[in-house]
DNA sequence: CTATGTGAATTTATTCACAGCA
DNA sequence: TGCTGTGAATAAATTCACATAG
């Protein structure tokens, strides 16, 4: 919206955008302290500093990448990570052929490095290995001091309650797929 | 369960491992019939063949993978899409130099074939590119006739309704971590 | 005038509590 | 006895409707 010069937002376009009612827009972001203007809208710089501030990613976050395959390198390759105020700050693989690479401006250490995380003020961790290493790694992650983990491998990790951990399973995403699809599409 | 001996599981186990209240479980599954046993449980074997067919998994779906860079790699390496009845019949990229290449049993070929989806019997299609041109092959995959899109691309695609995308951005599931993070985690 | 912010009304989701069945 | 299935009760989420502010 800002790219096409517009200064503020209605909670109606916000609710076209994403498929709601508008009241639920209202409603939501009054429960954050109501930062519209009546008769105008909602300031769009102001609302993604509000919705920032609100989940937290105000503040620039160093983040570690553990596993660099396949799935590890397309995550260093994601543009659009620094948009949530994510950086990756390092990379660790347990294989010694790749070690010391370079990729993406990011070298690549061994795993058993993972304990100098918290020193390098780096409180995030993406887990982008096979399944049968992933818990063994989440350890790893919970005694270096690490906050949050992404699980990108396709099983449930167990971490000390004192750990978020967000558990992505492409193949889950896809399963929800069939319910929705309609019986026939044209060509 | 069932690699551990079990052959029935309860509302209560289920709930247990979800962290959710057991009359949630057994509300939702008695929408759908009730296929239960009293007493015992739910039939392990049974259950998991009443959520695909819900679901809609209870078939093969033939999908077709547009994009065989990092991601797409990744994606034609991930294990478990099997489980769920996905099979990766098909690779598109529009580099000539990887027209040909064998990836994961999948031969390369030039996103001009993509005409063909329909007659080989593929209906869902995963788009994995960069965001400029994710739309242009949303378009491209519509007119082929998939009736499903996966899109990993970072950016809103737009359908006829009577296709259904589902848009998995990974630093959106990364946004979520902060605001669960704890203020501090102990070594 | 226009669009927010918000109590009240409504709808939807979850939990309770227990009858009923293996 | 043990656990499901389900009406009734409760809680939560969403929508309505309108006073209010720019």
């Amino acid at each position: 919206m800002l790219d096409q010069g517009h200064k503020s937002i209605s909670s109606g376009q916000l609710a076209d955008f994403v498929g709601v009612n508008p009241s639920l827009i209202r409603k939501d972001f009054s429960y954050f302290g109501g930062f519209g203007t009546r008769g105008v809208g909602y300031d769009i710089d102001d609302l993604v500093k509000q919705i920032k501030k609100i989940l937290k990613i105000n503040v620039m976050h160093r983040v570690a990448l553990v596993g660099v395959g396949n799935l590890g390198s397309a995550v260093l390759a994601y543009p659009g990570f620094g948009v949530y105020g994510f950086e990756i700050a390092a990379a660790f693989d347990i294989n010694p052929q790749k070690i010391g690479r370079r990729v993406h401006n990011v070298v690549i250490e061994d795993v058993s490095e993972l304990v100098s995380l918290k020193k390098r003020g780096i409180d995030i961790a993406i887990v982008a290995i096979p399944r049968d290493a992933a818990q063994q790694t989440a350890d790893d992650l919970v005694k270096a001091g690490v906050r949050g983990i992404l699980n990108f491998s396709p099983c449930h990790i167990t971490v000390p309650r004192k750990l978020k951990v967000i558990t992505i399973d492409i193949a889950m995403d896809f399963a929800r797929l069939p319910y929705y699809m309609p019986r026939q599409a044209g060509a």
